[in-house]
DNA sequence: TAGATTGTTAATCGATTAACAATC
DNA sequence: TAGATTGTTAATCGATTAACAATC
């Protein structure tokens, strides 16, 4: 088995991506470990080491072919292959991220949202319905999804997580400010934006800039 | 002047403090580093060394009380102090953040929203009006705000940003899954939450658990 | 007191950076 | 070829973990 990727790594690599497409527009054919370090403010070896954990390898004296290379990421961080996952939610954020249109390109696809709000069944989402939450257990089974994007108020949000994993819910990706306590086979991504501002903010105070520049 | 707090450990302190509040909801007056570090998953004298880095002291034997250390952890995260920006881009998340309920808690108050569709000129979210961008440069100079949310589509996003810089901004959270050219001067903080998920996906994809289990 | 927990010093681990040979 | 850039090994740095004394 190839070793995996170091997380660090892993996080650098969307910048990565959105720099080389954004040289292939330019109709850029090559780009350098140390242009891309510069725009990052990064170490270039750092680039080149991130790049070879990836599997991708450079030409010498020219640089990372940019169309290549975006492809390449694209196959690595999987955008081809489709993650399917239900939306449980149907609040403000939780309609935001329903209809948002940037996580197609990443191979994202919310294929229904759950509410438990009476006036909220029935309507549509974009393309997508919004289903009780009562149905989520057979939904679940029928469709074979894994992964649930948690948008429910703090207050609901261990409830409905023991409801999604007894439904069969493997991966949460939790927006709700709060430690979820799950199964060890469970996994949780938390996504506290407010607790990222406060990161954000407290770096802004003391001046400093954030190494890492994502995520 | 005292020494920064490393940027690890800064990033695990919104998870104590969310601990913390659970703990003192349930009514318990002292909490361990043990416990602390059981409920995350990670080491308990990182728990220690990164509480002592906010200049937190618990009490040997019984544990860190856990309003006290609530309050500190408001105190040092900035929770009190109101971080006043604007919000820029009244699409679907733009609207999502400027509802947002959550930022209060954390300080962050949003002032007023700015779009350039006339459709959605002068129309209310929540308590924020919809400002057209051409007038963000002088209530910038007026109401003296440094930070600015970024929600506008990526195509967008650097020119937006140029003007935004022009009008004094000096810190932009951006949700554009973008890399923003800006100057020496000005802090950025991306949060590209397609990005986000990738990795996310990923760790999921090679059954590994993300050591960071916030931000 | 004994036991539990903090605070801190030392050891380990892994990520970042520096140096440089290989390549075209 | 000379020069630029990659790929890789070695050195450094900083974060994590282990060990343990101090404390109540």
């Amino acid at each position: 088995m190839t070793k995996n990727i170091p997380v660090p790594s892993l996080k650098r690599l969307p910048n990565y991506y959105h720099i080389v497409c954004q040289a292939l527009e330019s109709g850029e054919k090559f780009i350098s470990s140390a242009t891309i370090a510069r725009i990052l403010d990064i170490d270039d070896t750092q680039v080149r080491k991130d790049i070879a954990a990836t599997g991708y390898v450079g030409k010498p004296k020219v640089g990372f072919d940019t169309k290549e290379f975006k492809e390449h990421l694209e196959d690595f961080l999987g955008f081809n292959k489709t993650k399917e996952a239900f939306l449980v939610g149907a609040g403000n954020l939780g309609i935001a991220l329903a209809k948002y249109d940037g996580f197609r390109k990443y191979g994202l696809e919310i294929l229904a949202v759950f509410d438990n709000d009476p006036h909220k069944i029935g309507i549509k989402i974009g393309k997508k319905e919004v289903f009780p939450i009562s149905k989520l257990h057979d939904l679940v089974k029928r469709m074979k999804v894994q992964v649930a994007i948690l948008t429910v108020p703090s207050e609901f949000a261990q409830d409905v997580t023991y409801f999604l994993i007894e439904s069969g819910i493997k991966a949460i990706w939790n927006f709700a400010p709060v430690n979820l306590k799950v199964p060890e086979d469970v996994l949780v991504r938390n996504q506290d934006l407010a607790a990222n501002f406060v990161v954000f903010s407290t770096l802004l105070s003391e001046k400093r800039r954030s190494p890492d520049t994502l995520i």
